[in-house]
DNA sequence: TTGATTTACTTTGTAATTCAAAGTGCTTTT
DNA sequence: AAAAGCACTTTGAATTACAAAGTAAATCAA
């Protein structure tokens, strides 16, 4: 195995940069709802909830359905694993972004 | 327009992980060779092939097949538009990190 | 000199991924 | 009552990614 495999650190989930967009999103505002995800990124709805369940199969956020009065409102957060592997996703990018300077 | 879209100024090409690496090592030195590539990111042939094809076909990186002595050397570096799009890849990728701490 | 190996690929075929569009069910607004 | 919004799911098509096998020219090993 090659020890300077400067990509050997990546998370394939975070490959796809709308699942990358919704993490960092999520991971400095706590409790963001699926309307808000979807204008911040710019993505259709289907586009967005599938990458959101790849995420939550992935145990790296959970959802919450709660109510705005009697309106649903489902908000998703990262959850500790979530938070973990995408810390050691940025420190893999960091340290690529760092070999080039 | 989302102006807060994190992932915005993202280049397509450089989300896969095999082009943002060979990018990344051809960045910081100059004429890298198949094989050595092959060998630091530990891919197939085919695969490094193929995406060291997509990378020439964007104007990323230039191939130059010379000699060492009478065997075939083929060496690869980045081209200026490749270097362009690659800093402005990382540049993003550093705004994305930056709004997590 | 014959055979194996290396380099730098290309070709092939499959599997996975990505995405938009349309549909659903519920609620709210008009 | 009708239209629109929310939070999805389903569908299907297109793109992408990948390993494996094949190729051609050269080198090295016996």
């Amino acid at each position: 195995m090659a020890a300077n495999n400067p990509i050997a650190g990546l998370n394939k989930i975070f490959d796809n940069r709308i699942r990358l967009g919704v993490m960092s999103i999520l991971m400095v505002n706590d409790a963001i709802s699926f309307n808000d995800l979807k204008q911040m990124l710019e993505v259709t709805d289907g586009n967005l909830a599938t990458h959101l369940q790849t995420l939550e199969e992935e145990n790296f956020l959970k959802v919450h359905k709660g109510f705005v009065g009697r309106k649903t409102n489902t908000t998703y957060s990262v959850t500790r694993a979530g938070e973990k592997a995408f810390n050691e996703h940025i420190a893999a990018l960091e340290k690529i972004i760092k070999g080039i300077k």
